[in-house]
DNA sequence: CTTTTATTTGGTTAACATGCCAAATGTTCT
DNA sequence: AGAACATTTGGCATGTTAACCAAATAAAAG
């Protein structure tokens, strides 16, 4: 592997990383329709005003979403559709880990 | 978010997760061609026998790739090949962050 | 059956991630 | 300007991850 390989895969993991978490992958999923202004997913999660704003901050630093402020408000849109069809994709491998662990 | 949504999305999250490093992603993208032997990656990378192994772990127990003992060796082959797709996705999106931390 | 080869597992340490709270910032309204 | 609202930032506690080394397992060869 040589060093712009490297840095082209870690490049690449950042972007999975930035993914690999519960509530980011249900606030890319809940921008497919269109942009979505933070208070809407403070509204619809149980989480603190903090913990949204971080998480919003970890994908927009990735790249995978754009934010614009309008008045008080800011809305967040995705820039990587291509994500939601991975994560349909996911499907059966997610249902086969979760069927896996119902067993034990 | 239904408590059957929040298992979704934590089984799929757990997939990006073992996707999320670059020496599990670079594993997987040599993967796209046919399997592997352990050895094979230990020998293309710098790592330890015990490093690849426990990224091999990871990336098993997500259900992203398969192993197979034969004889004295184990070789591993991609599950999931729509991996290689979103991959290919994010090159452009690995570029740009790429690009922004060379201005930086 | 002992040695060699291939791989996994356990233990340790340092770095990183997540969630909450409190405080800071920026925008609109009065 | 000052209050009120929407969001971000900083700090802290707690849990998780990644790398190495050493030891354990498992198959094959001598």
């Amino acid at each position: 592997m040589t060093a712009q390989e490297k840095i082209q895969y870690e490049a690449k993991a950042a972007v999975f990383k930035a993914l690999a978490h519960p509530t980011r992958l249900w606030i890319t999923n809940q921008l497919a329709t269109g942009e979505r202004c933070v208070c809407e997913f403070v509204d619809a999660m149980e989480y603190d005003f903090s913990t949204i704003s971080k998480h919003l901050a970890v994908l927009k630093q990735a790249g995978i979403v754009a934010d614009e402020k309008r008045g008080k408000q800011v809305f967040y849109s995705l820039k990587v559709p291509c994500v939601l069809h991975f994560m349909q994709c996911l499907e059966g491998v997610a249902k086969a880990t979760t069927d896996q662990k119902n067993q034990e």
